[in-house]
DNA sequence: TCTGGGGTCCTTAGTCCA
DNA sequence: TCTGTGGACTAAGGACCC
């Protein structure tokens, strides 16, 4: 990991890209006869979301993170696709490496956003705003999509200074905006205090009523208020970072190559499971997929995290550290299914995830007591490994997966990016 | 209107230990 | 030996982001 060493100077230099509707727009890079239809990407099922909506789809009111059920209720005759997430991780990549053309620092925050620190290209000149255009052109003319960028002194605003230059959906259909926004050196406040609090980096659902009962609405009236007193309301962290904000103040340099702290695994079942015998394949599968992925990036973890979400919507997590780091599919399931035998899953349960945390790095790798007794297992993980890079994801599995009578297709992983893909089946299977 | 999946960070509370 | 304190660590939950 690696960080800008300068902190923010008040030079013009701070860049933040968004691609236009990612997943949308890459699908319509695919299918052009689809273009100028109200499309929308994410989860088919009746428990899936929409993950990204075009802005002909917007125009209906769809927007991300939106149920699926409801946005086909908007739009009855929208084009829903099921979303390719390899596909979109490929094209980001393309993506990415203009921008690392413009300057090596570069902090990707998704597939589809990324901070750059450009003040090392300027040589004293204020040409940010035109780095930011050829940026915006760049993109267009080698990848065939759209994207937004904004300018500013510091990450935070130039992420604001975006939300202005982005198209916007109006019920006369998408308005194109300027694609390009700059906030002037010294127009800071000007340009943030007006704003609501609630477009604030931070500010969500819940701090967004917080503030409002104490009387604050707009940035200009958290950025009036005493920063202890907003520490008092809100909590010291976040009352610290958010009032630092409300100024127009935001240190944070662009960092890149973010080292992981977590993976995880997690699935919403196309029905409710109200049995252990029920969970227990699933908690394999998921153990599996994570493990994968631990040693595909050469770390291991400590903790075991598993998490349980109920008809009701509680969810609860709960979590065990172990003594040394491990990445085998094994011993992640033993801990996760001791934690989950603790659990009465009688009430149904909608969604079980596994994850690991405390991650080390792998490739200095301690041996475990378990595998100096017995090596088999770590053997037949890296087997595993190898027949999937070969086969693909779905060639190989846990031999308890297959048991069940309903084969391969339990093999498959991180194939529910945005919910079950089909409506619960009426058979007994699950 | 029923709410995904991948994460990060913070807060609070409990425990252990020097 | 007992008590208080503070730090490190762990566990659980919540809020937030894309």
């Amino acid at each position: 990991m690696s960080t800008a060493g300068r902190p923010p100077d008040g030079t013009l230099g701070f860049i933040h890209v968004d691609m236009d509707a990612f997943f949308a727009s890459v699908e319509l890079r695919r299918r052009p006869e689809l273009k100028g239809q109200p499309v929308v990407v994410g989860g088919t099922g009746d428990r899936g979301v929409v993950a990204a909506a075009s802005y002909e789809a917007r125009v209906f009111g769809i927007h991300s993170a939106m149920p699926s059920t409801r946005a086909r209720r908007l739009c009855p005759h929208a084009v829903f696709l099921p979303g390719d997430h390899p596909h979109y991780g490929e094209v980001s990549g393309h993506v990415m490496a203009i921008l690392r053309d413009v300057t090596p620092l570069v902090e990707p925050l998704s597939l589809d956003e990324a901070f750059l620190d450009v003040r090392g290209a300027l040589h004293g000149e204020d040409r940010a705003p035109e780095i930011a255009a050829e940026i915006r052109d760049r993109v267009l003319a080698e990848q065939g999509l759209t994207c937004s960028v904004g300018v500013a002194t510091n990450k935070f605003l130039a992420k604001l200074a975006t939300e202005r230059a982005k198209p916007k959906a109006s019920p006369s259909g998408p308005i194109f905006g300027t694609g390009v926004h700059a906030v002037p050196v010294g127009g800071e406040l000007e340009f943030l205090h007006p704003m609501q609090v609630r477009e604030l980096w931070g500010v969500g659902p819940a701090t967004g009523r917080k503030l409002s009962s104490l009387g604050i609405e707009t940035v200009g009236d958290l950025a009036a208020q005493p920063r202890r007193w907003i520490e008092a309301s809100i909590g010291k962290a976040a009352g610290a970072h958010l009032h630092a904000l409300a100024n127009g103040r935001d240190d944070r340099p662009v960092i890149t190559g973010q080292e992981l702290k977590s993976i995880g695994h997690e699935e919403t079942f196309a029905r409710d499971l109200c049995t252990h015998e029920d969970l227990r394949p699933h908690l394999m599968r998921m153990a599996d997929a994570v493990a994968a992925r631990l040693r595909s990036g050469t770390v291991l973890g400590r903790t075991v995290t598993i998490k349980v979400r109920f008809s009701d919507f509680t969810t609860i997590t709960r979590s065990s550290t172990v003594p040394e780091p491990i990445d085998g599919a094994r011993a992640i399931a033993l801990e996760a299914e001791q934690m989950l035998r603790k659990l009465d899953p009688t009430p149904g349960v909608r969604l079980l995830g596994v994850s690991l945390s405390q991650l080390v790095d792998g490739s200095v790798r301690q041996l475990t007591l378990d595998e100096v007794a017995g090596p088999a297992w770590t053997e037949a993980d890296s087997v595993m490994d190898e027949i999937r890079d070969k086969f693909g994801s779905s060639a190989i599995g846990p031999a308890a997966l297959v048991s069940r009578g309903d084969g391969l297709r339990r093999f498959e992983v991180g194939q529910q990016q945005w919910g079950p893909s089909s409506p619960a089946p009426d058979t007994d299977d699950e």
